[in-house]
DNA sequence: GTCTATAGATTGATAGAC
DNA sequence: GTCTATCAATCTATAGAC
């Protein structure tokens, strides 16, 4: 049972540590954020992260859990959704089943863009620490996508289902932690990126990946 | 005019520096790696990389130099001699001029394979550092297979192109960073991960997601 | 070129007053 | 719960002997 906050207008403590942790570990990594700097910006004591967590690294699995378990918890019933459906799901929209959810996530709060770029670095950063946090979290979402897939492309074999699902999570780890900060554009190309054209745009590429005939 | 080290199979202080510097920054990150441990993996001295580089940043760059320039020369002679000859490439010629190097490039000596997982995270990490010593090197040779890739596919508009090759560069660098090292992997799948036929898996799937009809 | 020794700054974590 | 003060460890980088 939390207590109502005598003000109301500002996060408690706690809340303004996750947000700040986000934040920076988005920007600057996990290792590159120093705990003075997160306590500056939550604007909270120097001690307080290890009164209210005991630990950085407890921040930072408290960090994922926050947003990925709601998250998580609606892909699930997206594609639970399509599996006891009457047809047999196209892999169109099982992938639309999984993606739609990040990106229209994203653009609903600011803390969240953030949150999306820390997952899209944990995905790919060979740290220990954040990478095990992130997995245990994320290994029942990636079983059930590929078995869901299994059941939209029956014609794949499963070591190259494997592959592409592969493929398909790399793409979109890239889109999710670099969209909207590229470091090189070609001239004349002003790439936009709102969720709604961004969902299309991508789900265009992974669906015809994932349906390419074998070679 | 480099001297002839006394003892022949031994690689000299400088180079044991570049080889442990790229597995280590490949396995633990660049800010996860200290200058101590890199040397006694060297087994050179604490003071060695300021001697022979300046600095801990400096030898990053000599890490991705000593292999990037090499590697993308490559890459270019490939797609020069597509644009050059007498028919318009497939983007499937295309992609592969481009990849193919990567990956056989990676399974011919065993520091390779840290460096091209050191590359895939490079592309993702939002560490400064990193990332613009990385891109300074990257940026012609992308600009060069973006255009490539326009002539291949003259009926894709230049900003849908540039997503497509996005995500596709995703792909890649999570397959590069991530290949042999699964976190998850589905019951009954053993993927194998010879370059050969993960080039022709990779290619299959890009192929496929550029060339994709736009919703 | 290689070594020891160390400067100078920063880190995560904690003890204890309030 | 929040604060100050501080510990013990670690870091990059450098000075200077050999």
């Amino acid at each position: 049972m939390k207590q109502i906050p005598a003000n109301f207008s500002r996060p408690d403590t706690k809340e303004r540590l996750l947000d700040a942790a986000e934040r920076l570990f988005a920007s600057d990594g996990f290792q590159g954020t120093s705990l003075r700097q997160l306590t500056a910006e939550a604007k909270a004591n120097l001690a307080a992260v290890n009164y209210h967590f005991g630990s950085k690294e407890a921040l930072l699995a408290a960090v994922f859990e926050r947003r990925l378990l709601p998250l998580n918890e609606l892909r699930s019933r997206n594609l639970q959704q399509l599996r006891l459906g009457a047809e047999r799901p196209t892999s169109r929209q099982v992938l639309q089943a999984f993606v739609e959810p990040t990106l229209a996530f994203r653009d609903r709060d600011p803390g969240a863009e953030a949150f999306v770029r820390l997952v899209g670095r944990a995905i790919a950063d060979p740290d220990d620490t954040l990478r095990k946090i992130f997995m245990r979290l994320m290994e029942p979402i990636f079983l059930l996508l590929y078995e869901t897939l299994a059941e939209a492309l029956p014609q794949l074999s499963r070591s190259d289902l494997f592959w592409r699902l592969h493929f398909a999570l790399g793409a979109l780890s890239h889109t999710m932690c670099l969209a909207g900060r590229f470091q090189i554009v070609p001239p004349g190309v002003t790439p936009a990126a709102d969720a709604a054209s961004l969902t299309s745009q991508v789900l265009d590429f992974l669906t015809a990946g994932m349906e390419a005939s074998c070679s």
